[in-house]
DNA sequence: TATTGTTATACTCTATAACTATA
DNA sequence: TATAGTTATAGAGTATAACAATA
């Protein structure tokens, strides 16, 4: 009998096999953006801002920190090259946070090499097996 | 035709939902954990002592951290009363890590915890597609 | 007055290098 | 000599609180 206490042995499988694909992969992230002297947080800034341009608020939003956090993470970026801040056109107030174009090339390079490093993992699946299986997670996220 | 460079869209597909559910699930852990002051790092410690005692060395080796990191960790879970350092009986040098009863408490709430917050997500799977899902992981970490 | 962003401050996390004690 | 662990130090990441500028 499943009393729904979200100790039944499915829910426990699902809920351990979720959590250790996702060290694994947070892992793998990490390796690639360490190999760029970047952090998690600041490989997520960069995949973030790669289809968006949003304000300091909104990118403190996305990433679940405070504002104040997010200030210090953008003045990294920008010392490095990666990130531009410009005043917003229509609030004087906000500031506009994108990449420039060493941002860009950098993305790019980073998405190729996470692609090649989960590769070795996703293709221990057969084709039709990896549709299923992206199938179902984003079925779970909706 | 698959040039097998890693950019084909059902690798991208399995890569970027695999990414997304990472940051999810890993979200939630850290949710878990602040909710008891903990970091995330912090939580993985208590989660590998739940079922292993090793050594420093050996639990630095799980974490993926350097041995000075790990001393840190130790020492502020130490002084939380969660975690215990024992000299090792075989070698006097080694320090043997292990759960106090109160970290063995609380390990077990925080499962409970992830668990309950986890479940909205995997709920939205059938039970026959929840466990398609945690053996295409599983099969896919082996 | 409320909101946007930054700054000041404090603590955790992490690495590197130097150290102590034991093997 | 080599290994296990700690300590010292420094930089990144994070939050809270206080602040300036603009709405």
């Amino acid at each position: 009998m499943n009393t729904n206490t979200g100790h039944d042995q499915a829910s426990a499988d699902v809920m351990d096999s979720l959590v250790q694909a996702s060290f694994t992969v947070i892992a793998l992230l990490s390796q690639v953006a360490a190999e760029h002297d970047l952090s998690l947080t600041q490989l997520r800034v960069l995949a973030i801002l790669r289809d968006r341009e949003p304000k300091m608020a909104q990118l403190a939003t996305f990433l679940g920190l405070e504002r104040s956090s997010v200030s210090g993470l953008v003045d990294r970026a920008v010392k490095r090259g990666l990130v531009r801040r410009d005043v917003s056109s229509d609030d004087a107030r906000a500031v506009r946070v994108s990449l420039t174009s060493e941002g860009q090339r950098l993305v790019g390079l980073l998405r190729d090499q996470v692609a090649v490093l989960i590769a070795p993992m996703t293709s221990s699946l057969g084709s039709a097996d990896q549709k299923r299986l992206s199938g179902l997670l984003r079925r779970m996220l909706e």
